[in-house]
RNA sequence: GGUCGGGUGGCCGAGCGGUUAGGCAGAGGUCUGCAAAACCUUGUACGGCGGUUCGAAUCCGCUCCCGACCUCCA
């Protein structure tokens, strides 16, 4: 079972065979935010990917240690013009907070965010201010075996050297070192670089700067990228299995931490690559210098000019889901109400599957067949790199079968009882534990004993009444009214039922 | 400009050499006091031009358009 999941690689730009390099074991890391403000809905969508990643690897049966950092230093504001400074620290100043104010206060909203998508916490989320040792310890590693080079308190890693070398530099992100070489970028500290696409890995602070640290070469920072070089090492050993993180990241972030890992112990970091992809809103990426964003919360309270109203988070997340996370996906309002209907249309044909029973006494074995079909192929499409949306599709073909023997159009006796406990188990697991949905309304015709479902029956059976003397003004006010307050009622043959809508 | 990745029906979005993807929306019907839901039936498709092939949305070439990365970004 474990055996047949395949997992495109960035690295080798192939679907290839998953094999860990222990057995039953898996180590896997992914790039996390950088807290200097609110997450971005495209962070969003990258750890909503990989948590669905994480969740199918521990369905499948491995241990896995999932490690996501935060970086809360060393990360560059880019600007050709002036000198580099560190996002964090640059927020602070503006804000007049100590960096760790600023990173703590965005690293809590990111956790909120992340509990509201649903997603599983890593085993250790890192954080690189945490790391500043594990850092100084890499750049020495890195200069001891001469691909880093010190220039006035700062150090920089030696591109030139390293791609000499090695022939594995440009390898992830798919580039041509003689481009990577021949830039002529005209950067920051440039004078003190040897080649202009060498790129710092400790960084002299200057004295305005609020982050600084002790090192042999300077009070300084370290720079951008190290944090996961050092930390994947740190938790994972030298080489591990599984490195994840947003396409965008690809360069330079990627290729050079690769180059990092290779300059400090002379091997590959990581196995296999995964790179999610952007989030688009209507066809663009989201950028907030010309207005085409919206945050998490405009999404979910409606309050954007992109959208008509607002979408719940697992609305979202089954949105997210319905697409590769290897492609870009669209976000558009129309797009999301649709996700929206088809979510409630698969947690409805779920609650249908868990009331039917069967004894098979009138068993089809074409429609059996079907069933059975689905459940292989869906597995079959989880394995073949992840393939939630072809997955979905086998839980809709499902959920036509489901609810035609809820609406009595087919026979239950149909199935076969076995085929039935598949079924069921199978929606389950796959629904929440792997897609990580949940539902989202409460309420029905078995519910707890709480005050609201002892209301409830006794509304719905003061309407029912109503009904009965066809009364059906009053039997509508109440229905209407109760939509109104979120409260849905359905009526079939066997009565009301009635759902919340929050 | 360089490097990648795309262009699929009204909208999203799979597929990537021969089989209905799927969801939403549209049309007709069943059920229902009405509504909602559900079910059944159903139309519209692979940017353009060539080529390879018995057969191409899927492979090749050209072309047009779009996006990402190259600079902080998930």
């Amino acid at each position: 079972m474990q055996d047949q999941l395949k997992i495109f690689n960035t690295i080798t730009g192939k679907k290839e065979l998953f094999k860990p390099i222990n057995e039953g074991r898996i180590g896997m890391y992914v790039c996390g935010p950088t807290v200097y403000s609110d997450v971005h809905l495209g962070n969003c969508r990258t750890f909503v990917s990989f948590d669905f990643i994480y969740r199918y690897l521990l369905h499948k049966g491995y241990k896995i240690r999932y490690v996501r950092n935060i970086t809360d230093v060393g990360h560059l504001e880019g600007d050709s013009d002036t000198d580099a400074e560190d996002k964090i620290s640059k927020k602070a100043r503006l804000e007049q907070l100590e960096p760790m104010e600023i990173a703590q206060k965005y690293t809590i909203g990111f956790h909120k965010m992340m509990d509201v998508f649903n997603t599983l916490p890593p085993s250790i989320e890192p954080r690189a201010t945490g790391h500043i040792l594990e850092q100084i310890e890499m750049v020495k590693d890195i200069v001891d075996n001469g691909y880093g080079y010190e220039v006035n308190g700062s150090v920089y890693f030696d591109t030139v050297k390293f791609v000499k070398d090695k022939q594995v530099y440009g390898q992830l992100s798919g580039r041509k070192v003689e481009d990577l070489l021949s830039e002529t970028r005209d950067l920051k500290k440039q004078d003190e670089k040897r080649h202009p696409s060498d790129f710092a890995i400790w960084i002299k602070a200057d004295p305005s700067h609020l982050m600084r640290w002790n090192s042999p070469w300077s009070v300084g920072f370290p720079g951008w990228h190290l944090e996961c070089s050092a930390m994947s090492t740190k938790y994972l050993g030298k080489t591990f299995d599984i490195h994840g993180g947003g396409g965008d990241l690809k360069f330079p972030h990627h290729e050079n931490e690769v180059a990092q890992n290779y300059g400090a112990c002379n091997c590959a970091p990581a196995n296999y690559w995964m790179h999610g992809n952007m989030l688009l809103l209507n066809g663009k990426k989201m950028s907030k210098s010309d207005g085409n964003t919206v945050t998490p919360e405009q999404l979910f309270t409606g309050d954007s000019p992109h959208l008509t109203k607002g979408y719940s988070p697992m609305a979202v997340r089954f949105f997210m889901l319905q697409s590769h996370y290897r492609s870009t996906l669209d976000l558009t309002d129309d797009a999301l109400k649709a996700a929206e209907k088809g979510f409630r249309r698969l947690m409805e044909g779920y609650k249908n599957l868990l009331e039917i029973s069967t004894s098979g006494s009138k068993a089809d074995a074409a429609l059996n067949e079907k069933i059975e079909k689905n459940i292989t192929g869906l597995y079959e499409n989880l394995d073949d790199d992840f393939n939630s949306p072809r997955a979905l599709a086998n839980l809709f073909e499902m959920v036509t079968v489901i609810n035609a023997i809820a609406n009595d159009r087919t026979d239950a006796e149909n199935l076969r009882p076995e085929v039935l406990e598949k079924m069921k188990e199978t929606f389950e697991t796959v629904i929440f534990e792997v897609f990580g949905l949940k539902d989202e309304t409460a309420g029905g015709d078995s519910q707890s004993d709480d005050l609201a479902t002892g209301l409830m029956e006794l509304i719905l059976d003061l309407r029912q009444r109503a009904r009965e003397e066809k009364n059906w003004g009053m039997a509508d006010t109440i229905r209407d009214t109760l939509k109104e307050l979120g409260v849905e009622v359905k009526d079939s043959k066997d009565g009301s039922t009635w759902t919340v809508n929050t």
